[in-house]
DNA sequence: CCACGGATTGGCT
DNA sequence: GCCAATCCGTGGA
């Protein structure tokens, strides 16, 4: 069955705005993958913030480098990474030109393509209940469900292969900030974002 | 040139 | 709860 889902594509004047800011409105908000036809979306329920001036655990923090220079561009591209020898994790790139900031995406909420996204993930058709909520819970997860890989480095986010709809914000009520997961420095900053008791939070 | 280890995941104890 | 898998970016020699 095909979801129906709303909302005006986010403008490069949203992703230009400070790191935490921008990493809290993210909550909520749908991003669209359009796949030769078909289009996979869901809801962003979990995000991790990275900054390289004051946060060791950036990729951006010992300066520019090849493979991070997308995250010192404007806000609104997309940065992809592959790590651990398998696998990729998407990014939302923040703020102005020269600032090394972006969003981690750990969390989603599955709303079109979700026979696609089992297809991407396991390489079936139907999932076990057990299975329905490992879709797209972890930032690697999202990226094998989604096909996004390196070809997607670096594309603009306010064009019509991967954008974001805009959604109303969540109640600030609603969102929990915590820590952020799996890094060995820069442990105490909480910047990781996510929406209460949503079962698409990335678990440990 | 080479060694190290990571913004993870899934499988096994 | 613990740990191996597996690539490649990064940094030091």
């Amino acid at each position: 069955m095909k979801l129906k889902i709303s909302g005006k594509k986010l403008k490069r004047g949203f992703f230009t705005r400070d790191l935490l800011l921008v990493a809290r409105e993210l909550l909520g908000k749908i991003l669209v993958k359009n796949d030769n036809g078909e289009s996979l979306s869901g809801r962003i329920v979990e995000v991790e913030a990275y900054d390289g001036d004051i946060d060791e655990a950036a990729h951006t923090f010992t300066g520019l480098t090849k493979r991070n220079e997308i995250m010192f561009n404007d806000g609104g591209y997309l940065y992809v990474y592959f790590t651990y020898g398998a696998h990729f994790c998407c990014n939302v790139v923040t703020g102005k030109k020269g600032r090394g900031t972006a969003i981690l995406i750990r969390g989603i909420e599955p709303l079109n393509g979700i026979s696609k996204m089992i297809k991407n993930r396991f390489n079936k058709d139907l999932l076990t209940e057990k299975e329905k909520y490992n879709l797209t819970n972890g930032p690697g997860k999202i990226c094998q469900a989604f096909s996004i890989s390196r070809e997607h480095y670096g594309l603009d986010l306010t064009g019509d292969k991967i954008f974001l709809l805009d959604q109303p914000l969540i109640k600030h009520e609603q969102i929990i900030a915590s820590t952020r997961i799996g890094i060995k420095k820069s442990v105490d900053l909480p910047w990781r974002f996510f929406i209460k008791d949503n079962p698409y939070v990335s678990k440990r």
